[in-house]
DNA sequence: ATCAGCACCTGTTGGC
DNA sequence: TGCCAACAGGTGCTGA
C-alpha cells in the first residue's frame, strides 16, 4: 500500500508528537508475530526516549536514545495512528503506550506489515537503497546502478536495493511522465530517458506528498485521514480510461506480478 | 547473478 | 441476489 510519499507523510504526522516523549508500555501480536525475526527483543524498547521520526525508503524510523532504532514497515495495507487519547482500533497489531498518555497504534488487516528493532546504520540493516531526493543521485548515478541490467525499468525501480521508495502506483506515474514504456530494460535506457524518469519521479513524489499520498483503498496518515493524491493519478487504475494527454485508452499489462498502467501512445 | 513464481493474509469487487 | 475468482499500495524465499 504505503510507498514513499505516504510514508513520508506519516513521519511527519509523527515526529512533533513522538519526539521526547518515553516508551513505557508495548504490546504486541504474536501470531503471526509482528517483530521481523531479526528484530531485538521488544523490551529493548520500553524506557526508551524518542529523538526523532523519520523515513528510511518505506520505512517508518523511530529512533530512539541508546542508538536504538524501531523500524516500522506498513507493506500494503498497514497504518500507524496517533491517538492523544487512547481507544480499540481494529486489526490492532502492536500500540506503543507513552508518558504523556497517548497511544501509537500499528494496525494491518492483512498482518503483512512488521517491526524492527536493531542499531547500526539504517540504509544497511533495511538493506534499502539511495533515496530519490538524494542530490548526487544523476543521471550519470543512475546510469552506473542501472548497468548491464536487463530487468524491465518497472520491475527495476520496485527494487529497494536500488532506488528506495517507489511503488506500483509511484513507478507508473513516474514513466507516463518520462513517456518511457514499462518494459524497456533499464539497462538500455538513453541519458536523457534516465534524466527524464528522475525528474517525473521527484515531481510525482513531491506532489504526492503535497497532497498527502494517494489512498486508493487502505491507506490513512497518522491522524486517520485520507489522502488526495489519487484524484490526480494519470495511469495508475485507469485501464481503459482516455489519456489526459492524447484520449488513447490507458493500457493494464502485468509486469512482475502487478498490475501496470501505461498509456500506448505517449510511453514510448 | 538474475529473475519469474509463489507464499504470506484478509477484504472488496466484478462477472456470471 | 449469490458465489467465486481475481485483485489489492509489498517483499522474501525458492528454484531454474
Amino acid at each position: 500500500m504505503p510507498e514513499l510519499p505516504e510514508v513520508e507523510t506519516i513521519a511527519r504526522d509523527l515526529a512533533p508528537r513522538l519526539r521526547g516523549r518515553t516508551i513505557v508500555r508495548l504490546q504486541a501480536a504474536r501470531r503471526p508475530p509482528v517483530f521481523a525475526p531479526n528484530s531485538l527483543p521488544a523490551r529493548e524498547l520500553v524506557g526508551r526516549r524518542i529523538r526523532d521520526v523519520g523515513r528510511a525508503g518505506k520505512f517508518i524510523l523511530i529512533e530512539l536514545d541508546g542508538d536504538l532504532r524501531l523500524a516500522v514497515h506498513l507493506r500494503m495495507t498497514g497504518n500507524l495512528l496517533y491517538q492523544s487519547s487512547p481507544g480499540p482500533v481494529g486489526y490492532t497489531r502492536a500500540t506503543l503506550d507513552l508518558d504523556n498518555g497517548a497511544r501509537v497504534v500499528f494496525a494491518d488487516v492483512r498482518k503483512f506489515g512488521r517491526l524492527r528493532a536493531f542499531r547500526g546504520d539504517p540504509r544497511e540493516q533495511l538493506g534499502v537503497g539511495i533515496d530519490p531526493f538524494a542530490p548526487e543521485l544523476d543521471a550519470r548515478a543512475f546510469g552506473e546502478l542501472a548497468r548491464g541490467r536487463r530487468a524491465p525499468v518497472k520491475s527495476w525501480l520496485l527494487d529497494q536495493r536500488h532506488i528506495a521508495g517507489v511503488g506500483n502506483i509511484y513507478a507508473c506515474e513516474s514513466l507516463f511522465y518520462a513517456g518511457v514504456r514499462p518494459k524497456r530494460r533499464v539497462g538500455k535506457l538513453s541519458r536523457s530517458q534516465r534524466e527524464r524518469l528522475l525528474v517525473s519521479l521527484r515531481r510525482v513524489l513531491r506532489k504526492a506528498i503535497h497532497h498527502r499520498g494517494s489512498s486508493v483503498d487502505d491507506y490513512r496518515d497518522g491522524e486517520g485521514k485520507k489522502g488526495e493524491f489519487q484524484k490526480h493519478l494519470a495511469v495508475y487504475g485507469r485501464a481503459g480510461a482516455p489519456c489526459r494527454r492524447c484520449g488513447t485508452p490507458i493500457r493494464r499489462i502485468v509486469l512482475a506480478q502487478r498490475g501496470t498502467f501505461y498509456c500506448p501512445v505517449c510511453q514510448a
